[in-house]
DNA sequence: CGGCCGATCAGCT
DNA sequence: GCTGATCGGCCGA
């Protein structure tokens, strides 16, 4: 365990790029009934960063209740169901009303492993429980049920300081799996630990 | 290890 | 109807 302060409003109130460095290294805590915990780090993010974005859900100013959340004040959580299997959890940032968010990719399990290994059976090593944005959600229990919570302020799913990223381990690339997003689609809004085992495309 | 493909459904055209 | 901010099984090298 590190820090057991959750991070404030303020840290999220800030734009998809600067929230995408800022949560790296950072801990998703999600607290169970009885009081124990499953924390993972952050290892891998994308930054979405809003109605210019191509690859954005808000591209264009597109509203729905799908991605309503993503308008919602910073330190919001969207998450939504995709491929008619998975969920993926995004922080929304910058300021309510202005659509902007951060997917996060890849987690590196901290604590509460075996209850993440009950979540993802078909996981064959620790590596593989948080390697990708639905494996992260279903080790973690988080569905749509949880989709607008407000991470500043939730009973049971928020984030903690964590520990900090050398700057030279830090690595960006193309976002993953865009279909086709035009220019935004090269851009590299992917930021990774160089080498970590636990990212998803290492 | 890499590529192909099926699962399964919400949102969009 | 089709596609997707995905995953895991199966195939071949």
């Amino acid at each position: 365990m590190t820090s057991a302060a959750r991070l404030p409003r303020a840290f999220y109130a800030v734009d998809a790029v600067t929230l995408a460095r800022r949560l790296m290294g950072r801990h998703l805590v999600r607290l169970d009934a009885d009081g124990s915990r499953r924390v993972g780090r952050v290892v891998e993010v994308e930054a979405y960063l809003g109605v210019n974005d191509q690859a954005s859900h808000a591209f264009g100013g597109r509203r729905s209740p799908r991605n309503e959340a993503m308008y919602a004040r910073p330190g919001t959580g969207y998450v939504y169901f995709t491929y008619g299997m998975h969920h993926c959890m995004n922080v929304v940032c910058g300021e309510e009303g202005v659509p902007a968010a951060v997917l996060l990719r890849a987690l590196e399990p901290v604590e509460g492993l075996d209850h993440m290994r009950d979540q993802r059976p078909r996981a064959r090593r620790d590596t593989d429980l948080c390697n990708g944005p639905g494996k992260l959600c279903a080790a973690l229990s988080i569905d749509r049920a949880l989709n607008g919570l407000d991470l500043c302020d939730h009973p049971y799913l928020f984030l903690e300081p964590g520990t900090p990223i050398a700057a030279s381990r830090l690595a960006r690339r193309p976002r993953v799996g865009l279909g086709d997003a035009g220019a935004w689609k090269d851009k590299r809004f992917c930021w990774y630990i160089r080498g970590h085992p636990c990212v998803s495309r290492p």
